[in-house]
RNA sequence: GGCCCGGUGGUGCAGUCGGUUAGCACGCCAGCCUGUCACGCUGGAGGUCGACGGUUCGAGUCCGUUCCGGGUCGCCA
């Protein structure tokens, strides 16, 4: 049986020197320093603590154990000769009286060396993860989100809310995201969905009174993964709270993250409340996005009117922007990169032109501008060494175009990067609709659950005139830190009379309601709440608070970009009776 | 599905204009070392250069196809 440990690999001190001790954990590393005399480290999820080996029977004992066994070691705590100020056990060392392996580790060549588990290959991380959580580096990430998640349950808690779980198996949503989908085995043809957001779940946990809600909520959405995103599942602290605006939801959270923030963050200075508000359309014309970050001083300018008639195609008629910045000394080849990143992270192709030391424009488009360059140097404020990064077409893709120029100019250029900061913001006033790209014809923008600004009346004045539809906002809004979405939320819409208008402005109508959100739709003839609600996101919390730009750094078992769990192996292949149970034919491909 | 970048001993990387035996660091193995702590020193093992095909006297390097990974666009009410 194995002996109880005394002590953590992280506890010993000075004053512990003379105690018997039992310390366990993986042997991280030996140092053999001579014949019959090492130094062993062993390492806890507390620390690490070094057994000194001077013995020949030690040293027999300890020579064949591979690294990253587990061991029990009991000994006598002992001041050290030659002690170590970077180690809290630094002072001190364990002589050991017995070595007793506890779980072999039957490879002497691990996939990857323990402590730089970071740079290894991912691949091979995923499928190794439970040797790279042996890292305390990567390690800490994970005991982070615990302690953000408890510490996020307690705020909640503290204002008043019941955190209330919600289904996991449930049905498919009509809109949104590609839902998971779960056979029914009694239900021949029929299927269960992963919800993609406890959204309607938690509507009608208004709609039934519990007044304050909020839950760290699973969320499954089938699409594809970014650096920011997760394939397949997510974390959401979700809430909503009843007869409450919209301001109500933005103190709450605002109260709840800023000492998030500033208790665990990587940077210790916060935004304070209340964060800045930027409507919808100002952070488009101004940043270039929907989630700016504000960290990076610079701003895009338009200049389509300045352009028109240089000559240059791709301006003419098209909307143009562009992010100026002075003091520009950067070489070709630097612009050619940053030109090449713009396309990949848009699409779209931009172009640039300098100012030479006589106030003249040069290089890149500059020839095709002569005859506007007066009327661009008034308008950017261009100087002897200013450079010019602009992007043109429709108003969405010039816009989207410019706000990756401002970042990477921000970013890249010396001084516009003010990065060690928490820098949030919300947007708000989102439009309540918008021209699908696709269709052509008006869509919701966001989501139809939101309450547009001024109600039935604005939806009754505006309809069948597409341009003031397009104007009207909805009472939604995002929470932006850093450039990321770290949540979105809305006033939502309670009135089952202004649903059905705000449906029938795209075409759809109370049927529609009906079959789409049957549950609510019914809930709310019967006496709504106002109410409103957000949901942040966990993981892209945690990744702003570690600083890490790979959301699979703050995950603790990680699928890969498609959606596969290397290590277990999902997803697989099963067994045909399990198919038959569920009514499930595969297609022979 | 499109585009960009990458794939070289267990791990991370270098490899010039196509040219001899594919280098380096870490890890692994052996030996030496009684105060190391990123221990040190000496020696050693370990590679179908992702796969297939092509060009060439000669391919890690050039070309084509394909597989895998990351990023990104689409997508994410």
């Amino acid at each position: 049986m194995m002996q109880s440990r005394t002590h953590t690999c992280g506890e010993l001190r000075l004053s512990d020197a003379g105690k018997t001790v039992t310390i366990v954990g993986w042997l991280e590393n030996v140092r053999e320093v001579g014949s019959n005399f090492a130094f062993c480290v062993l390492r806890d999820y507390y620390g690490t603590t070094q057994v000194v080996i001077e013995t020949e029977d030690m040293m027999k004992l300890v020579k064949p154990i591979n690294k990253e066994s587990t061991l029990s070691v009991t000994g006598t705590v002992r001041e050290r000769e030659s002690k170590n100020p970077k180690l809290p056990t630094g002072e001190i060392e364990v002589v050991p009286e017995k070595i007793e392996v506890l779980g072999k580790c039957v490879h002497n060549q691990l996939p990857f060396e323990i402590n730089k588990s970071k740079d290894a290959d991912e691949n091979t991380r995923l499928k190794y993860r439970f040797l790279d959580l042996r890292n305390p580096a990567v390690k800490s990430n994970i005991v982070l989100r615990c302690q953000v998640v408890a510490e996020l349950r307690r705020l909640m808690t503290e204002k008043g809310f019941l955190e209330i779980t919600t289904p996991i198996l449930t049905a498919s949503s009509p809109e949104g995201a590609r839902d998971y989908l779960v056979p029914a085995r009694n239900h021949p043809g029929k299927f269960y969905a992963l919800p993609q957001a406890p959204q309607q779940f938690k509507q009608l946990l208004m709609t039934a009174g519990f007044d304050r809600y909020f839950q760290i909520a699973p969320c499954f959405r089938d699409e594809d993964a970014r650096a920011d995103r997760t394939p397949g599942e997510f974390y959401q602290l979700d809430m909503e709270m009843a007869f409450a605006t919209q301001e109500d939801v933005l103190s709450t959270l605002e109260d709840v993250l800023v000492p998030v923030f500033e208790k665990f963050g990587k940077y210790k200075r916060v935004s304070q409340a209340p964060f800045r508000h930027i409507p919808f359309n100002e952070a488009m014309e101004r940043y270039g996005s929907d989630k700016p970050d504000l960290r990076i001083d610079l701003e895009i300018q338009d200049i389509s009117a300045e352009v028109q008639g240089c000559g240059f195609t791709p301006f003419e008629g098209a909307t143009v922007k562009a992010v100026a910045v002075d003091n520009f000394t950067q070489a070709r080849k630097w612009i050619d990169k940053l030109l090449a990143d713009v396309e990949v992270q848009t699409g779209n192709k931009a172009c640039w032109v300098k100012v030479d030391e006589n106030g003249q424009l040069t290089g890149g488009i500059s020839k095709f501008l002569t005859n506007c360059a007066d009327a661009l140097t008034a308008k950017l404020n261009l100087k002897p060494g200013s450079f010019v990064c602009m992007a043109a077409g429709k108003k969405a893709a010039a816009q989207k175009t410019a706000g990756v120029i401002r970042t990477l100019l921000g970013r890249r250029v010396p001084g516009h990067f003010d990065e060690e900061q928490y820098a949030l913001c919300w947007i708000v006033d989102f439009p309540m609709y918008e021209i699908g790209e696709e269709s052509g014809a008006l869509e919701f923008c966001h989501n139809p659950f939101s309450m547009p600004q001024g109600g039935l009346k604005a939806l009754e004045e505006a309809e069948g005139d597409t341009e003031k539809l397009l104007n009207i906002k909805a009472d939604q809004y995002d929470l932006v830190c850093n450039g990321y979405e770290s949540a979105s939320g809305a006033v939502r819409n309670h009135d089952p009379e202004i649903m059905v208008k705000a449906f029938q402005m795209v075409g759809l109508g109370e049927d529609d309601v009906k079959a789409k959100f049957p549950a609510m739709y019914n809930a709310f003839t019967y006496g709504a709440p106002p109410h409103a609600g957000a949901a942040p996101g966990v993981d892209r919390l945690i990744m702003l608070l570690t600083g890490e730009e790979s959301i699979r750094e703050v995950i603790t078992f990680p699928m890969n970009k498609n959606a596969q769990d290397l290590m277990m192996g999902a997803p697989t292949t099963v067994d045909k009776s399990q198919l038959d149970t569920v009514h499930i034919a595969l297609v022979e491909e």
